[in-house]
RNA sequence: GCGGACGUGGCGAAACUGGUAGACGCAAGGGACUUAAAAUCCCUCACCUCAGGGUAUACGGGUUCGACCCCCGUCGUCCGCACCA
């Protein structure tokens, strides 16, 4: 019997809309069922949906529709992260309001995601640019800043002084403003941070229990949150009338064990001591503002020679009050890490035999390796940076390092200097506190108000929300808040005078650091519902991209972590399992060179194969264009294909089947035409191998136990058992292989069975295809309902549940060991199952093979690895 | 510079915990069907070799009955951090 082909045009949009008439993705919260909580990282409403969007999304979908099918409460929702700068300058480049952008955005996105046939429960979307969502983010800010974790003060930032506005570090390219090209100045200004450092170490330790996590991103974060162990020495300052009050200085080091190789103190340029001198030297003046001034840019950092200028100030050795080193100023002595002062080892550290070098300062080696000789051991132009014995070092010459390190900070502690210990434990971190504050309109307000009198005052929590104002022009710099005629005037809530509100924004990344909790109950009017967030939390398996390995999942841990201790929600880790997705990434073509190069689009050119070798041609004029290298899809390189064109020519299936394929899901898939076309073929067999066998809805599927049926379900059990635990482990390529076999090995019997084919093996048939539409349901879900009704499954292929395979067809009675002789492949052995050691060896020794090499002698050993390989060593 | 990952046919890749290397797909070649094309179906497809077989998982060593997998070294590619004392 003919069918047609399959129509994807026809089928997908039918099935969507009998999806949505039964809001069969609708998740009920009171649903008793155990939870699985599968999210895909949010897009930002950028207007279109690109292949990154489709892998992604279309990833969690197969997770979600193969949990439900599992028997799982599914909570599967979608939002946007829809503050940013985009919007503001589709504001400034074109006049559209940036609330209208992003709501236009946010539909067109919407209805292509739409198409793709997600398993989502849209009843619980929201935009975090809803004041519904930043209200409550609001009342979050408040309940932190009632509990210390968030606070202002003053920060160095990057200044556009043409924009008026603070930049990204992302947003500064070689000193300049990205947007208006003007020299960025390092300026002043007060801030908002939260307090993630209070949480450093428990971030870090906590890295431990998430084992479900990618190594490479908890290796990642721990190296951001950067631990480090050492002791804060007080050294004091040999009386001189130009340092001022300052009688002593502050180091910090992780090497104490290094002391006696000390040869001098460096601090920052914008260390306070630094400053005083400055008040009164010009020439310390000169130089600390240069090296501020420094900095921004990248090569400058890159290439940065050390630098540094005398004090004159001494300092006297804490283990030796007799020893005076000199006092540097020195430009790779950083202010806010540890106390922006050093004590420099030369011999031990690379930046300080650099800059020891280059003013003539003494190089005194302390460790030498363990089987170095004291006597010969020197330093040139190389620091010893490892571990080793103790040398030079007095009391602690032939100690460990470690050890030293105890003597030292014992010894230390113990000494007093002015009634306190002149020195201390200390535990730093890389960390810094998050500073949240941006000066821009598209974002959520922090709601505070600036009162002459009162100073900072939260807004009341009745006053909330803090709705941004809608009458906002663009076409002046800076801040539209602060340029608003209106809006920053308001009463002090305390007091009742004439007060301002603030205007900075929150950073965006403060929106994406909870919308997951928000997810669990987003109609509720307090940011939370407990018992929802508590049922819900945390998120079984998180989908995105490896970019957001540090940033975004860091503040999102803290983000959980202040939520708990202000009572909003009960736990500190929000996600469960993390998988980071690998990129959609295509070959570019371009014609011309140099400067004239020019990129053109994969839709306007033309693959072929000539003599073996690619050649790309451009469809309209026949041209000769060159194929360059595969690169990650983006808009300058034209090498993108739109999601819409694909669904609009192959289906969403197919597109949807394609993604999954071939590549591991965490490394890059390139998209490629003919890959397209092989996942498209796939769908088409499939309908009609199921189509075409019409005979399948007037059979009761039943595996068989004999037969010529028991292949074909053992086939079939044995690919359901795979698939099942290459789903437990996102191996998605690994079952889109373990499908094809599946269908391959169906296809012949299929088509050659009829009406009047054998009882037992019809029912086996229709077994083993019933578990392949449901194996297929989370990929290609459209092909499956479609092939579902036709087979005459009962209901909906989205709400059947997982089969289950049978454990008497999974396993063989018989094996097929591989024999070795001498470790190389020589025959096979096929023998019952339980066969002994002993009956293995007998069989082994009578092969043919074995005997031709054997002749006639006795094996050296013959070793059996039951169910799997035999080796006889001659 | 530091830290990490990776390196398998023409290509994307499989290979369980150290046990048959290259499953599956793409591309290519041949054939069937067709007036023809598309679609579909069948066959071939790491390299060398006359057979038997030999050689192959970046390269060089090692451990092992047996190594893509473990260890040491070299080369290459990619990613993260980047003066963090």
């Amino acid at each position: 019997m003919a069918t047609e082909r399959y129509n994807h045009r026809d089928a997908e949009p039918r099935w969507q809309a009998a999806w949505d008439d039964q809001s069969i993705f609708k998740t009920d919260n009171a649903d008793p069922r155990e939870k699985y909580y599968v999210l895909e990282m949010f897009p930002y409403p950028s207007g279109r949906v690109h292949m990154g969007h489709v892998r992604n999304y279309t990833m969690g979908d197969v997770v979600a529709r193969y949990k439900r099918a599992r028997g799982f409460n599914v909570l599967h929702p979608m939002g946007w992260d829809a503050f940013g700068m985009p919007a503001e300058n589709a504001a400034m480049e074109r006049g559209v309001h940036p609330a209208t952008w992003t709501y236009q955005n946010i539909a067109s996105m919407k209805a292509q995601l739409k198409r793709m046939g997600l398993s989502l429960d849209w009843s619980r979307e929201f935009a975090t640019c809803d004041v519904a969502y930043y209200a409550q983010q609001q009342a979050l800010f408040l309940d932190f800043l009632d509990k210390g974790l968030v606070y202002r003060k003053q920060s160095k930032v990057n200044w556009d002084p043409v924009d008026n506005t603070v930049l990204a570090n992302e947003q500064v390219v070689d000193g300049r403003g990205w947007r208006s090209g003007a020299l960025v100045e390092q300026r002043e200004l007060t801030q908002w941070f939260f307090r993630i450092t209070d949480f450093a170490d428990d971030l870090l330790s906590s890295l431990d229990t998430l084992d479900q996590w990618p190594e490479k991103v908890r290796l990642m974060q721990k190296n951001w949150i950067g631990r480090s162990e050492g002791l804060s020495i007080r050294w004091q300052i040999v009386p001189n009338a130009r340092a001022g009050d300052a009688t002593e200085v502050e180091v910090y080091t992780t090497r104490p064990d290094t002391l006696f190789g000390a040869s001098f103190l460096a601090i920052a340029a914008d260390h306070p001591l630094a400053r005083a001198l400055s008040e009164t030297n010009a020439e310390i003046d000169a130089f600390c503002a240069e090296t501020r001034h420094a900095g921004t840019s990248l090569a400058a950092q890159e290439t940065a020679e050390k630098k540094g200028i005398d004090t004159g100030l001494k300092v006297r050795h804490p283990l030796d009050p007799s020893w005076e080193l000199p006092v540097w100023i020195a430009n790779f002595v950083l202010m806010d890490y540890g106390t922006g002062a050093i004590f420099a080892c030369p011999s031990g550290d690379q930046r300080d035999l650099d800059f020891a070098r280059k003013y003539g300062l003494p190089v005194v080696p302390v460790v030498m390796p363990r089987d170095g000789d004291a006597a010969s051991f020197t330093v040139g132009d190389e620091a010893y940076t490892g571990d080793g014995v103790m040398i030079n070092s007095r009391f602690l010459d032939g100690l460990s390092t470690e050890d030293a390190f105890l003597r030292v900070a014992e010894t230390l502690e113990a000494t007093e200097l002015d009634g306190r210990p002149q020195a201390t434990r200390k535990v730093n971190f890389r960390l810094r506190d998050w500073g949240i504050s941006r000066q821009r309109y598209w974002g959520c307000p922090i709601p505070v108000i600036h009162c002459q009198a009162c100073g900072v005052v939260p807004v009341p929590k009745a006053d909330l929300p803090v709705k941004l104002p809608e009458d906002v022009t663009f076409d002046r710099p800076g801040n539209p808040l602060d340029n608003h005629p209106t809006w920053r005037h308001v009463a002090c809530p305390q007091c009742g005078a004439d007060a301002r509100r603030e205007t900075d924004t929150m950073d965006t990344f403060v929106d994406s650091s909870w919308y997951f909790i928000r997810f669990t109950a987003p109609w509720e009017t307090q940011p939370t519902e407990r018992a929802a967030c508590d049922r819900w939390m945390p998120v079984d398996q998180y989908i995105g991209g490896i970019e957001h390995a540090i940033l975004h999942l860091l503040y999102s841990r803290f983000f959980t972590r202040a939520m708990k201790e202000t009572g909003h929600a009960g736990l500190s880790e929000p996600f469960k399992g993390l998988f980071t997705q690998g990129m959609v990434v295509h070959e570019t073509y371009s014609r011309g060179e140099g400067i004239h190069r020019e990129w053109l689009t994969p839709s306007s050119v033309k693959i072929e194969e000539l003599d073996g070798k690619r050649v790309g041609s451009l469809i309209e004029t026949g041209e000769t264009i060159h194929i360059g290298s595969i690169e990650k899809m983006s808009k300058s390189k034209k090498n993108v294909v739109d999601p819409d064109d694909i669904i609009d020519s192959y289906g969403a299936d197919t597109a949807r089947f394609f993604v999954l394929s071939d590549s591991p899901p965490d490394r890059d898939v390139i998209w490629s035409e003919a890959g397209v076309e092989g996942a498209h073929r796939f769908v088409q067999r499939v309908w009609r191998l199921i189509s075409e066998a019409d005979w399948l809805a007037q059979v009761e599927g039943r595996p068989a136990v004999e037969g010529e049926g028991l292949a074909i379900s053992q086939i079939a059990h044995k690919t359901l058992k795979a698939i099942q635990n290459d789903l437990d482990n996102l191996a998605f390529n690994k079952a889109v292989a373990r499908l094809y076999e599946f269908v391959n090995a169906l296809a012949g019997p299929l088509t050659q069975a009829t009406a009047g084919t054998d009882e037992s093996l019809r029912a086996a048939l229709k077994d083993a295809v019933s578990i392949l539409v449901r194996l297929i349901a989370p990929m290609t879900p459209h092909l499956a309902e479609e092939c579902w009704s036709v087979i005459g499954g009962e209901g909906l292929a989205a709400t059947a549940a997982w089969p289950a395979f049978d454990d008497r067809l999974v396993v063989e009675n018989e094996v097929t060991l591989p024999v070795q002789i001498n470790g190389k492949k020589r025959g096979d052995l096929t023998i019952a199952r339980d066969a002994d050691q002993s009956a293995v060896e007998q069989a082994v020794l009578a092969m043919e093979v074995v005997q031709a090499a054997l002749e006639g002698r006795t094996p050296k050993k013959i070793i059996v690895v039951p169910q799997r390989i035999v080796n006889v060593v001659v």
